[in-house]
DNA sequence: GATGACGATATTGTCAGCAATCCGTCGTTT
DNA sequence: AAACGACGGATTGCTGACAATATCGTCATC
């Protein structure tokens, strides 16, 4: 569950949720600088603190810095989205075909569960409910996974573009295509077919790709 | 090629390498405790550089660092160095099929060439050359496979796991198997197939996962 | 008017020291 | 004798200050 790595000084690690919570919600805007001085006082903390904080950050993705010139809230452009999103596409296959492999028969009601609840927010159009359904899906297959490294990769290609990811989300019709894939990969995984479930994972975040190539043209 | 983040402060750059060499070549054995005071005289620094260094090294996965504990050489299971060259077999597959889509001239002269050497020195029975080889040519396709994402992952994870890849190579027997399936690599990049070429990076890496699994067994 | 050197300012990188925490040991109590 | 709690040593976490570096504005020069 821990995001990335083992260190977990106190305050330090709540420097960094704070951080991170405000890069993803948008208080820090893209390509802001983020000048040490001011986020201790922000965060009430030595420069120390948010040192280490700025370099998790920096290894999660979300803030670019550079020798003697600081740190900045790191803007990802859509070709770096697809290539995150591309690498997030192998992956995620993997722990599809991993969790195909361990699933047990609890696993499978919940993905049944998650599934059939997917189906309805669709067809109500509750979008947001969708939305968390779907982060629960990727989490719990990931969990079924029980890959750690993958898993972890994972969660920071994840972080890295909430932004794009998000903004997909929004886009009219873009549920129902989706569902569809969703429930592909929780049919293949609760089947137990390894291959068949990589290659509907592997569907589904083509989808994706191909939904993130069309900004650009629109 | 920076090997991972941005953040590049001179001297503690320098820090992280010799650490990183240190942990590489065996000065610190696995399990080792690094007590930043030590670490200081060592390097001559001071222990915001160490301790900088540390959390560099914490991210890449190559020491373990617990909350008031300090750090230790992180000690890599064979389970986990299949878990980790698992998810080196799906990006290792996704660097082969770009670099099958980029690949230029002049690049597929420079595969042919590490390909003939290869062969070369197994028959002569060269390990460190054909292990020299066996690096650069994964450097070659994650090159023209222009996927920084990925390509910053595989060599973290690469990192992750030396020893045992260096185990491996050692093994009698071992450059004959890989010869055939880099080989294989090569061609179907040189031909210009992705998907071929994914297959074979993804063959050559399930090979090295099942003489992982052997180490276990024997 | 453009260009390049120079200096002021802002910001990061580094250092030594203090406070907080943890582990092992010892003594005390039941 | 075993369990429990307090003490001491060692090590990390954090704070404030100092040094190094890059950026920006100014000014002289071509």
């Amino acid at each position: 569950m821990s995001p990335a790595s083992t260190a977990v000084p106190e305050t330090g690690e709540s420097a960094v949720s704070r951080i991170r919570d405000d890069i993803l919600t948008g208080v820090f805007a893209p390509g802001q600088r983020l000048v040490e001085a001011e986020l201790c006082e922000r965060l009430h903390a030595s420069r120390a603190t948010v040192r280490a904080a700025l370099a998790e950050l920096d290894h999660e993705g979300l803030v670019e810095r550079v020798a003697n010139r600081g740190a900045r809230v790191r803007t990802v452009s859509v070709e770096e989205a697809i290539a995150i999103t591309e690498a997030r596409m192998v992956l995620e296959g993997l722990c599809a075909a991993k969790a195909a492999e361990n699933v047990t028969p609890d696993e499978i009601v919940q993905l049944r569960e998650i599934g059939s609840r997917m189906t309805e927010s669709v067809s109500s159009g509750d979008v947001m409910t969708y939305r968390s359904l779907n982060v629960r899906l990727h989490n719990l297959v990931r969990q079924i996974a029980n890959q750690p490294i993958a898993e972890e990769i994972l969660i920071r290609l994840l972080a890295r573009n909430v932004r794009h990811q998000f903004q997909l989300a929004l886009r009219p019709g873009r549920p129902q295509v989706s569902l569809s894939e969703h429930l592909a990969i929780i049919d293949e995984v609760c089947a137990r077919h390894p291959e068949a479930a990589e290659r509907a994972a592997r569907r589904h975040i083509e989808s994706v790709i191909r939904a993130l190539r069309e900004t650009t043209a629109g």
